[in-house]
DNA sequence: GTCTATATTTGGATAGAC
DNA sequence: GTCTATCCAAATATAGAC
């Protein structure tokens, strides 16, 4: 995970990650067959680790939606990730990568996700159109992950959860819900929660 | 340029690049001393060539505002652009990048670019606080970033132009002005006009 | 299960002919 | 100004020993 962080895939070696594991290069495709299925095996783990919003108890609506902010103030503690990330998936639309899928189905899994929240959050027989919606939704996302490429060039130059906090509010508002509720100083740090990015 | 938009910079070859422009790889080498500097020079050409929004002439206010959902429109139409700036700016972050500054600086650019037009749209003695304009600027500039990605990998999932207006005009009405006025179907093609990704 | 050795390919860069 | 030839380094992957 470091390396593919701080290189990408390309440019990741599997001489370099075998070192940080301790074994040679060789040692690395004994369990992996390829590059390209060590980075499946990485993104897999990473998905299971982070039980992520999966599961039916997973938060709702606003709740979600607050979630989402968490997430944004958790990851500015966690650039490894964010970074890791940030690379593979812009990178993932250069052609013939290996983690293209992975990311076309994590967006629409996520899209999915945030259109549903919205449309709880502010309940209306028809909250608006749902092209609408997912144009919200679409919204939401990009900001959470162009932040993240601005965040890492220049820290100190984006609060990455106050940006999102305030996409969010302001497109609840546009939407005729009342601005996010309990709204940014959320719980400053939260038990074994899990993450988005 | 349509070569480091497929592939990235590490990945791309100067064989590859030389085949397209009609020369050998040496003859590439006998123009830009090393790979770094052609990806320089590129990334130098696009700066001239699109005057962006340079010069005392460039829109204000909500004028630049709606310039950027027309931006993002007409993006839609060239995906070479896009790919490319999507690829190497995330691609910047990682280790030692010869585009690092590159992106870096352009940013910050952008950044003061909408914090100014986000302030002049919506006049009052001081909108809010500063920083909350900075933070609703990185956003802005975030999911247009975001949602090249996204649009990349799913073009039919996303509309970069749609998205960017709900999130654009949802922070200005959250800041007090009114919507974006002169809104979406803004002139569906323009003169000889210039671009922002 | 891990290593050494090596095959194979490819990349960036240089030297020098034409 | 462009090419051929070549160097050197690095990378992925495989074969086979221990």
């Amino acid at each position: 995970m470091e390396t593919f962080a701080a290189r990408g895939y390309n440019n990741a070696s599997l001489a370099e990650i075998a070192d940080r594991a301790g074994l040679t290069q060789a040692g690395v495709l004994h369990y992996f067959r390829s590059k390209a299925l060590l980075l499946a095996g990485v993104l897999e783990l990473r998905d299971r680790t982070d039980i992520e919003l999966q599961g039916p108890e997973r938060p709702r609506g606003l709740a979600f939606l607050r979630h989402l902010v968490d997430t944004a103030r958790r990851n500015a503690e966690r650039e490894g990730i964010v970074r890791m990330y940030a690379v593979l998936s812009a990178e993932s639309v250069t052609e013939d990568h290996p983690a293209q899928e992975y990311f076309r189905d994590r967006y629409a899994g996520l899209r999915s996700l945030v259109v549903e929240a919205l449309t709880e959050a502010c309940e209306r027989g028809e909250v608006r159109e749902d092209l609408d919606v997912r144009d919200a939704a679409n919204a939401v996302i990009a900001v959470m992950d162009g932040l993240q490429v601005q965040w890492l060039l220049s820290p100190d130059s984006v609060d990455m959860a106050a940006s999102t906090e305030r996409v969010i509010s302001a497109l609840l508002a546009d939407f005729g819900a009342g601005p996010l509720p309990g709204p940014l100083p959320g719980p400053p740090d939260e038990a074994p929660a899990s993450d988005t990015e």
